[in-house]
DNA sequence: AGCACGCCGACT
DNA sequence: GTCGGCGTGCTC
């Protein structure tokens, strides 16, 4: 045969997106005449559909399989470069998920729709020209002065810059409350990675808080060079800003978790925003973290990472103590003004307001107290901050006369009675029916609302303050677009005196007339079974505390609590995070959890109460059996802590060992075998492993 | 996961 | 007699 005219046809190994469930490996074998860069993106055939892969490496010819399918089109676009297929390779051997369902959901939906001729079209638009190094330099020139500590966290970047590649670069854990100028470190760092010509990755817990970042880095470096990532993007919103990302137009990259995995050519500085924040790990979908992602990305590409927070994670602040990271720390209010003085509120020896008094009376929201604070301030023209950690009118309806209660019947949940459309709603599933007027079981009219939530704080504030102009903000007044905006606009024009609302009005918002922020009944977190809850409330509160008027002298944080002495509440008193830190850290040493233990959680669920646990067993079982590992612990499988949501029973297993390695390799021999189990437990619905879970 | 094929109940 | 229920199986 003639080898000069025969068509060599090249093999490739092609990441496609199969889910591992599938049992196939996640890369697939295909033939192309030309050589192929990897990372190139090709459209090719599986099954009887087309699907958008990712050219992974050139295949082994001697292991060829016999007939293989060519690929379909070869998408004009660069190829996504090694350091980004060597994080998702390394994301999908972590999480356990297939490569190509890990690399594919990287992607904008919206590329896998274009045929060449659209994306031709959509390159040629290009955004406007990067900014030149010279400019780059001269707007960190007009950036304003920094403070001592502030120079000093900046000046660890610009260290780690100028490190040859192979140096060790530590994450800079920058921690500094509300207030102590973060941003502006932020925004230097990030002046230094640009001068250098490099693209800068900047990640923030919440698309909420994109908005106010955006224009702070757009009013600094100019809006045409930054790209925002997150999910409230439309479908070709978000082609076009990954693209620009990928193309090396957009310098600045903005956004939530997802853009982690943003391709970006010119890598030079990641910084993680509120690098605590429980929104960075995904609850869905491979479960993963991108704050973990983004010091691992940082590592593999030899640039600097920067991870601020006012409450580090406990893994960050170990991490520190440990010598792994660099902790940078801003001692001080940047931006003037202390922090408020937290004012413990012991419950029981409150008095009651009048009017809410005598027996069969719903306990008050607020004590006389704390009343009479709110009332003084709004004489004053200033603003009031009510937390209320809990939406709808009251989280539970009940019959004076029987034993009925708003159950959901396909939850083992409480519906939640929302006053203002007159519907019980399940939080959980989303089940919603109108408001009996009568008990369903018994037809007595006595159906009475247990307990309180923002729609019923609101209410009954307004009864006890005639005069206040009181508004509220939780997930049901700013569902519709827009709405959010409208109300804090009309809180910061003054039109409001006290602002009702949940953990949402805790988070980003400065409030400059703010001068009192409130927390009515942070208790239940400190019971939660949850082992992060205190953690969470620690840095809700002090969150809450720094949303209070920055500028003005006299503003007070107040706490109403069953437990006016509990260590959580007399760190916070004292602003002191490290001994918090300390106690927590302590704790969880001696129970064996993170960050002393590494944790995968097995979860399961089936229409039918038996499959789900019947499976985790079967998977206990067999993870027992395996070979070798020592330091493995199997706990037994327990329902989760909401058994049953949308007519599924929810069950979990978990899996420990005090090293992430050990943990690692009896992960990947346990998966293969999972897959297999599924196939004897046939009404299981789905299951799935989460790596470093968030809660257990 | 998709998307087929493949056999058993209520409808034009 | 068909439309469609989701059980089972495959995708280089």
């Amino acid at each position: 045969m003639n080898e000069s005219t025969a068509p060599s046809a090249r093999r490739l190994r092609v990441a496609v997106p199969t889910p591992q469930h599938a049992g196939l490996a996640g890369l697939l074998d295909y033939e192309h005449p030309d050589a192929l860069p990897p990372g190139s993106l090709v459209r090719v055939p599986l099954g009887r559909r087309q699907v958008l892969g990712i050219v992974w490496d050139d295949g082994d010819p001697s292991e060829a399989p016999p007939d293989l399918k060519p690929v379909a089109e070869v998408l004009a676009l660069p190829p996504l470069d090694g350091a980004w297929r060597a994080l998702l390779g390394f994301a999908a051997a972590y999480y356990q998920r297939g490569l190509g369902e890990m690399a594919l959901a990287a992607l904008p939906t919206a590329l896998q729709q274009l045929d060449n001729a659209q994306l031709a079209r959509r390159l040629k638009r290009k955004p406007a020209a990067p900014v030149t190094r010279e400019a780059g330099a001269s707007a960190a020139a007009q950036a304003p002065v920094l403070n001592a500590s502030q120079q000093a966290a900046v000046a660890a970047v610009q260290a780690q810059l100028a490190l040859p590649p192979q140096a060790p670069r530590p994450p800079l854990l920058l921690w500094g409350v509300t207030g102590s100028g973060k941003t502006e470190v932020y925004l230097h760092a990030a002046a230094l990675a640009l001068a250098e010509g490099r693209q800068v990755l900047v990640l923030v817990p919440e698309i909420n808080l994109t908005p106010q970042l955006e224009a702070r880095f757009a009013a600094r470096f100019g809006a045409e060079r930054i790209a925002t990532l997150h999910s409230g993007l439309t479908p070709p919103q978000r082609l076009r800003h990954w693209l620009a990302a990928h193309a090396g137009t957009a310098t600045i990259v903005l956004g939530t978790r997802l853009a982690v995995l943003a391709s970006l050519p010119r890598l030079g500085l990641i910084v993680v925003d509120e690098e605590h924040d429980a929104s960075f790990k995904a609850q869905d979908g491979a479960r993963q973290s991108a704050r973990d992602l983004a010091v691992l990305r940082a590592h593999q590409a030899r640039v600097p990472v920067m991870l601020g927070s006012a409450t580090p994670s406990l893994e960050s602040w170990h991490n520190a103590q440990q010598g792994r990271y660099l902790r940078l720390d801003l001692p001080d209010r940047a931006a003037g003004g202390a922090l408020p003085s937290l004012r413990v509120l012991d419950l029981s020896q409150q008095q009651r307001p009048k009017g809410l008094r005598g027996p069969g009376a719903t306990p008050p929201p607020v004590a006389q107290a704390l009343l009479d604070a709110i009332e003084q301030r709004r004489q004053r023209g200033e603003q009031s901050l009510l937390l209320l950690n809990r939406r709808g009118y009251a989280p539970v309806l009940h019959c004076g006369a029987c034993a009925w209660k708003s159950a959901c019947p396909h939850c083992t949940a409480w519906r939640v009675f929302h006053k203002a459309d007159r519907t019980l709603r399940c939080h959980h599933c989303g089940f919603t029916e109108p408001v009996p007027r009568a008990c369903p079981d018994c037809g007595n009219q006595d159906i009475a609302p247990i307990g309180r939530g923002t729609e019923r704080l609101e209410e009954q504030l307004q009864a006890l303050l005639p005069e206040a102009r009181i508004a509220r903000l939780d997930a049901d007044t700013t569902s519709q677009v827009g709405s959010l905006e409208r109300q804090l606009a009309a809180v910061h024009a003054g039109e409001v005196d006290v602002l009702v609302g949940t953990q949402m009005i805790a988070k980003g918002h400065d409030f400059q007339r703010v001068t009192l922020v409130a927390a009515l009944n942070p208790d239940g977190l400190l019971f939660s079974s949850d082992f992060r809850a205190p953690e969470r409330l620690f840095a809700l509160l002090l969150q809450a505390a720094g949303r209070a008027g920055r500028a003005g002298g006299r503003a007070e944080m107040w706490l109403q609590t069953d437990q006016p002495k509990h260590p959580l509440y007399l760190a916070l008193a004292r602003h002191d995070y490290p001994a918090f830190a300390a106690s927590q850290l302590a704790e969880r040493e001696a129970a064996g959890l993170p960050p002393y233990a590494h944790l995968a959680l097995l979860r399961a669920d089936s229409k039918d109460p038996d499959t789900a646990p019947a499976f985790l067993q079967a998977a206990a079982e067999a993870g027992q059996a395996l070979s070798g590992e020592q330091a493995i612990a199997w706990y037994p499988p327990v329902p989760h802590p909401v058994a049953r949501v949308a007519d599924h029973w929810r069950w979990q297993m978990l899996v420990e060992s005090p090293q992430r390695a050990a943990l690692q390799r009896v992960l990947a021999q346990w998966v293969p075998e999972l897959h297999a189990l599924r196939r004897a437990h046939k009404g299981l619905a789905r299951w799935a492993i989460d790596v470093d879970p968030s809660a257990i």
